[in-house]
DNA sequence: CATTTAGTTCAATAATTTTTGAACAAATAA
DNA sequence: TTATTTGTTCAAAAATTATTGAACTAAATG
């Protein structure tokens, strides 16, 4: 393989341990786009980024969980391909509301265990549990908006390209 | 200490695990939530929560780092004290915020690399990477309308509490 | 049924991250 | 100036996480 592409994948490892995922998700996820292939073997991907198959195994199955790619199956060929996910576009999403709603537990859990409630940070405590509460569900709902607002949004961004 | 304040300073630790920070930068924050002072010192953290003053010098600047503590000075004391900050509502969100440009970059990078760019993945990693650079102005945007809709969401929330 | 293929599991190893602890620096106090 | 307080720095140790590789299972083929 070319050696931009490559260095591509290596640098959506690197991308992907920032993003809070393993080194060998981004180089697969990186691998994937770059393949120019409808769909890449097991066996593809590990000789393509040589690692261990159990490497490997373990990987997708985390890739696959986050929604990040998706299995196909050919008649008459027992390999598993993978490919890009199509679906789930907001599913990393999903989860990172979870995350705001059990920071927003965390802070009303720990108000309930002051003695003093009456304090400053005691109200503010209130209101930034409240303000996660509030994001989460605007960020759920922005997410139901971006199929009705994709289209208009990319027309714009291309209009505007090259402009200051 | 009450045994169920040392109980919440440990699940403080485990959550911010998961929100991608250290166990003690949790354990630090829970802790000066529940000690149910107006701000507390170095060593009342280090005394508290048992560790080495490195490791609190580290994790305090952390801390203070992403906006989570601020610094407390009192005239004719040396020490500093810290206490939960009540600036920087949407800082954490800021930075996530970036996180999806980067990945938005990350997949046009990749698709520049691609031979056949006329393929259905093209097209999917195209409105993907749109996608998030919608998601980071929008959410943006979002952390705006936080102090003016914030006393209306919090009066709803109350009037709602038991309700289904 | 025996063999090959395709992938999984898991204990051991490698790599990374977190925490400690001791030495150090800066600032105040005596 | 010397001693004490307050914290920082950084190399080493401890803990955690990622990856390998060998043994294994399940399914398909001959």
């Amino acid at each position: 393989m070319d050696n931009e592409k490559l260095n591509y994948i290596e640098e959506s490892g690197l991308a992907f341990e920032i993003f809070g995922m393993t080194r060998m998700a981004g180089r697969i996820f990186g691998y994937l786009i770059v393949s120019d292939k409808e769909a890449v073997s097991f066996d593809d991907i590990r000789e393509a980024l040589d690692a261990s198959k159990g490497s490997i195994s373990g990987t997708t199955k985390q890739l696959l969980g986050v929604g990040f790619i998706e299995p196909v199956s050919l008649p008459g060929d027992r390999k598993t391909y993978y490919r890009i996910s199509k679906s789930n576009i907001g599913a990393i999403l999903k989860g990172r509301t979870a995350l705001f709603l059990k920071f927003s537990a965390l802070l009303e859990k720990g108000v309930d265990l002051k003695i003093n409630k009456d304090d400053d940070i005691t109200a503010w405590l209130h209101e930034m549990a409240a303000f996660y509460r509030w994001l989460a569900a605007r960020i759920e709902h922005l997410l139901n908006s971006w199929e009705e607002e994709k289209e208009v949004f990319m027309k714009y961004e291309n209009k505007d390209h090259g402009k200051k």
